[in-house]
DNA sequence: CTTGCGTTGATTGGATCCCAAATAGGCTAG
DNA sequence: CTAGCCTATTTGGGATCCAATCAACGCAAG
């Protein structure tokens, strides 16, 4: 019945990279690969993550992985079942629609305080992240098939609009939060939604044209707007596609 | 001959109640013990916490205390340092302002949307919440000397008052992040901050009334605004005590 | 054939002991 | 008085052990 994936990924062992440069210790590299692992849907959500399995493929002992267990539970990545073990967690649609009410809400205040607060030099990243999109768009429509260009640098440019909108924001504390969100609801969702669609990608490159438009003038409200509004429509095509996707999985009998 | 005693001798164990009902496991309960210890000022900001010490006087191992530790990292209410340990974090100034800043937009919009949602049953725990509040300032008013009663009882409405919204805003997410942030900055603080001032505590308990009217009335932008404007009156006055007391510690020489 | 129950295997939660690395603070030599 | 070395503390991580727990399986009774 269940697929039971156990999700014994890419039997490297010490061939993955556990240690990165800026993680402050063996945990904190174990979370951020794990996390990674999980975004880029290599660890699939329903899956468990045995201890003794990951400290083996990872090639450290029980005792680290514990720790990164429990601290993707207490970001949400991770379900932890008394003594049975770590699951992933599967966002439900009403996790993505609460997720980004609260996304909605923070990234308009953000985009409102950066309109006000914004320096040139961030405002240079802003446009360079914004030019970015187009070029991923290009990107998607010279692709031949293999999209993974497009889709990297459409990810890696949406990262740092955002980024760099709640870093002229201000406030860390609000940084902090949305980081949090976005380990609940895995950005790279929203690519899938876009579904190499090349009219929804232009059409999400203007909106971002538009709000980079608006922080540039230091228009608030219009930054504001515009952010939200975002955030709604990409909310919607997200849930819209989750659905379909729901739908299809338990109608299908192959 | 000898004493033999060392097996049973962990009589020290059960002497604090490390263990919570509620708690999934014994990590759980640590953090919820230590959490509580550090809100009350009991551990003192800026101390440290020895991983040693901490598992001696709770009666438990090193290991669960270092996930504990850990996850008040995560959240915040502790800083790790390299090979030296775990210290208690003092909010800034900085950081006051900032999570009430997300605070008085995430409360805000709670409350809207508790306007309109709120069901009978909740509506009469909010208003039994508002009427605690009154018992509280009176509390207050009679106490001689010892105002733990009027605080206790004042501390438990707050708590009820804004558990009810974000309840009836029905964004379970919302209420995570909102707990979070309180970890960020306790909430027994704004007791502090309120000083046992009667007439502070009073204006305090009518904006609250203001509140519960505007939801009962179903009137979403009421509410939205009264939230929102409660919030920022508390933090104001919450970041003037906090300068007052910096300010006070660092010119005082006796 | 189904239902209920006991057994068993897998897995976690926690304890205990061990060792390397890093850091602060003291001590010594110049 | 200062630079540099030394040592005590403390954390980070590993290894091993054991008890509690839960799922799944199989067996027996109806």
């Amino acid at each position: 019945m269940k697929p039971e994936v156990t999700a014994t990924a890419s039997a490297s062992a010490q061939a993955s990279t556990p240690r990165r440069a800026n993680d402050r210790d063996l945990v904190d590299s174990l979370v951020t690969v794990l996390q990674e692992r999980i975004n880029a849907g290599e660890i699939p959500a329903g899956s468990w993550l045995r201890q003794e399995a990951v400290a083996k493929e990872l090639g450290v002992s029980r005792m680290p992985v514990r720790e990164a267990l429990r601290q993707l539970q207490a970001r949400g990545t991770v379900e932890l079942i008394a003594n049975r073990g770590a699951r992933v967690r599967l966002p439900s649609t009403r996790d993505i629609i609460e997720v980004y009410e609260l996304h909605r809400i923070l990234q308009g205040h953000a985009g409102a305080a950066a309109a006000e607060l914004i320096t040139t030099e961030q405002l240079e990243r802003l446009a360079a992240a914004e030019a970015m999109f187009r070029v991923a768009v290009e990107d998607l429509r010279t692709a031949d098939g293999d999209t993974s260009t497009a889709q990297r640098r459409w990810h890696e440019a949406n990262t740092e609009f955002h980024l760099v909108i709640i870093e002229a924001g201000g406030n860390k504390h609000l940084a902090e939060v949305l980081e949090n969100l976005h380990h609940k609801v895995p950005r790279n969702l929203t690519w899938i939604a876009l579904g190499n669609d090349v009219r929804r990608l232009e059409k999400d490159a203007a909106e971002h044209a538009g709000i980079l438009d608006a922080i540039s003038r230091g228009d608030a409200n219009a930054a504001r707007t515009r952010l939200t509004e975002h955030v709604k429509r990409a909310s919607d095509l997200l849930v819209r596609t989750v659905d379909e996707i729901a739908q299809d999985s338990s109608t299908r009998r192959s």
